[in-house]
DNA sequence: TTGAAAGCGCTAACAG
DNA sequence: CTGTTAGCGCTTTCAA
């Protein structure tokens, strides 16, 4: 393998020259450039990152942390899946690559990140969940080190450079659509009372509700493993006779419209629904849902290039949120109320 | 940050004393490997892997190779998700770290492949796929780089160790359990007609339905995008009226479960169905499906091992099958003929 | 605009 | 059993 002494020697310069070359330095003329990448490309060479990293303290290499696997199901989202693919590719383009961090619990990823920080092997980090109480956020931070999250702020982190989508919005944008389509009576469900995300997205849905005049509702619970719960759900749903549901998922809302077909209530001739992720799950069984796709490809791409930029900032950087639009995609599980009344 | 030198100096013993105390070689005495441990912690001391690969030309970091994503429904299965927390989770254990590799292309991939390699980032690579083409498997065979593939030999590579379950005998499998329980006209079906896993599920199926002296059929396809192909499909079934089903996994039978219930034919009621993988698919929507657990954990934990072998091995690394067992997880999805029958 | 030279932190013969 | 020594391949002052 032909190193930087090998190029040197036959383009005619001192290695010192060629690593300058390989930086694009602005001090050394063309001509030389020139014959140095020919040297290069003629003896395929190709920098050796050990070396590199061992002499500038740089890796070209960041982290991805995922979140702990606690839920089985978690990450069964194609959610990650896709991000870590974009994630991946945006870091090709400016030549870097990704390592990965996953655990059952916090104490265990803590414990790889903090490894992998102190052997050198990152520059930064990108957490791809957001959690109140994350000790490895109170570690970055501490110790300095680059990181951005992708995810809903969580507390007063106002130091903190999140990627997210606006829920809040979201929410929103999803009672108004229903009410566009002529639904007034409208539940909000979640399998999750704590996430940021869902009470983002409920807060919207409040939000839109008092906008337009509405009745809203608490959050309700779904959970399909506890009896019990689910009861209290059909039950209210009986009675209060919503129209529609804003589900906090496309994944959730197929284990519900199960329950819901259960209890003979049909999607969309019974009763609407409106979720958020637009994930396989979405196209996956009729009625198709109607959902928001939040841009997983939008996420990925500004969460690495705003690591970058963080990383490469030689002042204290500053931190900003970064809000990723999203869209909604009208399918099958919204009725149409109105077409009707006309 | 502690470095090797400041170790050794508090320890007062030479920084190659050190090294090997990092190595835990045998050649030092449990004194002295006590002293120097002691002054480690001491220190806070971390070895830094840059300075570690240059000197060894060893990364202790494995390339982790995702299939391309031209088939956009292929990454949402659960299955790469598992597969990447095990073998992170088995790599952590033996203090190495995963890099990914993933492209749109098998080009893209072997692009990043050579990279990771030339840059000497990894010591060797898991291909989570495989193809009888793949132009990856032929560069790292000439370039006499350590990898193992977690899939289906393809072709005639006995030079080339595959992490795999067998699946021609999950297929027996199949057939005998749907035989077991009362049927006899059994159809296979897939969305995909020429890959190995496919294929060797159906010479199963095949060798399942001539040993019980069942009349087979050929592969019958599924692919929702083509109606042409789905009218022939319902046609088939509708004519030769089969009582179960071998489907080729458990996210394809979701869809066709769906296009069943159209054309009223209920499962297991009217049409049993036995399928694979066991991912959240199976446990979805009621009736919860019959199907084959491929036992991810074991195939990731295999994969990573087998590889570090090879790795560590000195003498050329002789190349064997690693068979994974499976397990049939019995649901809904099937339906007991016999016990009305008695 | 380029060259010389001193490391970055660790490993691995070789000596003793 | 432990120390000596010479790099691994690259970056980065400092000079010229």
């Amino acid at each position: 393998m032909a190193t930087i002494k090998d190029v040197a020697e036959r383009a005619g310069v001192n290695p010192s020259t060629v690593s300058r070359v390989l930086k694009d330095n602005r001090s050394i003329s063309q001509k030389t450039k020139d014959k140095v990448r020919k040297a290069m490309t003629e003896l395929g060479y190709v920098p050796n990152v050990a070396a590199q990293m061992l002499a500038s303290g740089l890796t070209h290499n960041i982290g991805l942390v995922f979140p702990p696997l606690a839920t089985p199901d978690r990450l069964s989202e194609p959610f990650f899946m896709r991000i870590l693919s974009t994630i991946t590719h945006e870091a090709k383009l400016k030549d870097f690559t990704i390592s990965i961090a996953t655990g059952k619990s916090l104490d265990d990823l803590l414990e790889q990140v903090t490894l992998m920080h102190q052997q050198k092997r990152v520059d930064g980090f990108i957490i791809l969940y957001s959690d109140q109480e994350d000790p490895i956020k109170t570690y970055l931070l501490q110790n300095n080190i680059p990181f951005v999250i992708v995810g809903a702020p969580e507390g007063n982190d106002e130091q903190i450079t999140y990627i997210n989508n606006d829920n809040q919005l979201m929410g929103r944008t999803a009672v108004e659509h229903l009410h566009d389509k002529g639904h007034d009576n409208i539940f909000f469900v979640t399998d999750d009372l704590k996430s940021e995300v869902a009470s983002e997205r409920f807060m919207g849905y409040v939000k839109g509700m008092l906008r337009l005049d509405l009745a809203y509702r608490p959050m309700v619970l779904f959970d399909p493993s506890d009896a019990e719960k689910v009861d209290e759900l059909m039950t209210a749903i009986e009675e209060a006779k919503p129209s529609a549901l804003v589900v906090i998922s496309d994944r959730v809302t197929i284990r519900l419209m199960q329950l819901l077909s259960y209890y003979q209530l049909k999607v969309p001739d019974d009763i609407s629904i409106i979720t958020f992720n637009d994930s396989i799950f979405s196209t996956l069984i009729h009625p198709y849902l109607t959902t928001f796709d939040v841009h997983i490809d939008h996420l990925g791409e500004a969460s690495f290039k705003r690591l970058l930029e963080i990383i490469q900032s030689t002042t204290e950087p500053k931190c900003e949120q970064i809000i990723v639009p999203f869209t909604l995609k009208e399918r099958e599980s919204v009725r149409n109320r109105r077409s009707l009344s006309q």
